[in-house]
DNA sequence: CATTTACGTCTACAGGCGTAGTCTTGGAGT
DNA sequence: ACTCCAAGACTACGCCTGTAGACGTAAATG
């Protein structure tokens, strides 16, 4: 059961609450947003939105939903990492890395957990 | 001038065209596309929509355009890269290389050329 | 019971995107 | 000179997205 549908910029973020905070209704999943500046309607019409997509799952509590995530942040994040990697640089990690190491993104501390994950996949696998 | 506006998903396989082959005419773009099956309009609608965008520049040549890319590859991926980084992972790279090592994606070759990276970022930094 | 309130649903609307057809016009060829 | 073609311009259209108002209804509250 992929998750084939794109989750938009905006709809993501209402995701991320449900991610954060786990099961809520949409009064607290409006709470939460409160620093998006967003009209209560657009927040509906966002889990709505979701609800449709099956990403999230609406369950009927009393005469109001609990909104919970179905779509796992590791699963958005898969997918939408995928995607640019594959558009952007043929699927492969270190060319990616490579492109952050020679326009200076890398700052000294990204340096060192690299190398520890370096590290530390080599024993792994 | 920063490119603000966003290239689209199909923008950038025109554009990619131009990055490989440099200057060309729509004849030349075309002919490179005829894999994507895409109506003639079509393409030529993204080289408009493009040249809107001002990702590519047109230069009249007799009665028809050579299409340039002003965007560069590189500043594209720039872009797109550090967007899906400051979306999921933080803006920091390491996460990221840590989600995919953690879901196996990291071929023996990508581990290598990884080491490899962070290897020679000690010494040029 | 009457009214206010809160929730979810429906509708809206502009702009981007994928995809493509039509129109105009200036050359190319006969 | 006349015709035909191709290049670019204009138009189109349905879907997605961001953003939000309007509506119906059931619950809460006075």
């Amino acid at each position: 059961m992929r998750a084939v549908v794109s989750i938009s910029d905006a709809e993501s973020r209402v995701l991320a609450v449900l991610w954060r905070d786990g099961s809520s209704t949409s009064e607290r999943v409006i709470a939460a947003l409160a620093q998006e500046s967003w009209e209560v309607s657009t927040i509906k019409t966002l889990l709505a939105r979701l609800v449709r997509k099956r990403a999230i799952r609406a369950k009927k509590e009393g005469r109001r939903y609990v909104y919970s995530a179905v779509l796992t942040r590791e699963q958005w994040i898969t997918t939408e990492s995928e995607g640019l990697l594959s558009r952007l640089f043929g699927g492969r990690v270190a060319p990616l890395v490579q492109h952050f190491s020679q326009h200076r993104k890398l700052s000294k501390a990204d340096i060192a957990e690299l190398r520890r994950l370096i590290g530390e996949l080599d024993d792994g696998e």
